[in-house]
DNA sequence: AACTATTTATAAGA
DNA sequence: TTCTTATAAATAGTT
């Protein structure tokens, strides 16, 4: 949608990749939570940018929202633990009522159900946190990579430089001196150019 | 976009709801899936129908295919170096996410290790690659659970307010059929009630 | 950041 | 569910 039609690859041009980026990013999140809305369902998006930055959407609010909302829910369990006590004796006494011990089995369901995930969530806490760091030390090793290589290449252009002005030395000396029966017309420096070729 | 504007707020007509949902879960996909293209980055949605369902768009792949990615990766590395054995043992050592936590140090033994001469710039960009890739994953599911565990909250606080209304229809009718001698009036929900609140 | 010509998504209907 | 179509919405290129 737009004066033409797009095809469906990487836009080449940075800057116009970066606008598109800006633009579509927030489309999608509009979308997202129009679908959160309408539908009645919970959405997230993430988005990674190719510097590592993450824009990210979602209908229930922030990581760090639900991580406080986990925090209160736990706290909130380990004080009303006479409470649940207190319920499964009502229970108990009153087993007659149909319902009830569907309740008991709901009750038991929340203390041990979120549980079980936060303890699986707090590992992949974790493990986000080694992969960023891997990752944090992997592009710092490929960056002093490159430069290094980088680095290489100008010292050998140097090196390079430094040849040639030998070499026209050298040709000026010919031309001035009258003999010609100095081999110098079979170059050294070939060597080091057939390496940077 | 249609025959009509809609206004933004949940669709009350379940079939019309169910509809809209299919449709537009499925543009979103797709508007997912282009941005990622069009501007070359990692790209995740997560949608969690109310029936609980898990629906899902990853630019990176599923779970099995990134572990694939790394199996083929250090099975490549393996068969380069001299020590196949050793790298073989980092291949099974990182064969599923839970032995991830020690990536860190495996790729610290890598790059300054003995293999260190043998990885070109290339490995490092691939490495890099792999590691992005697993990040993605590991956020994008990261935040599955925390929707998952707090949707599975809602869910519960909803089924226990039911049970809740059904208790005083039972007390109430207790109440009438019998004396007032029975110390009802003590209400039993509250209990769960203080569980939610 | 705005502006529009177009394309794309989709609401309602079949 | 699937298709069709009128219309709303998104957006590519431009200013």
């Amino acid at each position: 949608m737009g004066r033409k039609k797009v095809e469906l690859k990487r836009i080449e041009n940075k800057s116009s990749r970066q606008v598109t980026f800006s633009k579509r990013r927030n489309g999608l999140f509009k979308k997202a939570r129009e679908l959160s809305v309408l539908c009645d369902v919970q959405v997230a998006v993430l988005v990674f940018s190719s510097s590592g930055k993450l824009y990210e959407f979602s209908s229930v609010g922030s990581i760090t929202s639900i991580l406080k909302h986990y925090m209160s829910h736990f706290k909130k369990m380990a004080t009303s633990s006479k409470d649940v006590n207190h319920a499964k004796a009502y229970c108990d006494k009153h087993a007659n009522l149909k319902s009830l011990p569907e309740l008991q089995l709901m009750v038991e369901r929340i203390l041990e159900g979120p549980y079980a995930m936060e303890l699986a969530l707090s590992n992949l806490v974790e493990l986000e946190k080694q992969l960023q760091a891997t990752l944090t030390y992997v592009r710092a090793r490929k960056i002093q990579m490159m430069l290094e290589s980088v680095k290489s290449l100008h010292d050998q252009e140097k090196m390079l430089k430094e040849e040639n002005q030998l070499l026209e030395k050298q040709i000026e000396a010919m031309k001035n001196g009258t003999d010609s029966d100095h081999p110098l017309c079979h170059p050294p420096q070939q060597t080091t150019l057939s390496l940077l070729k």
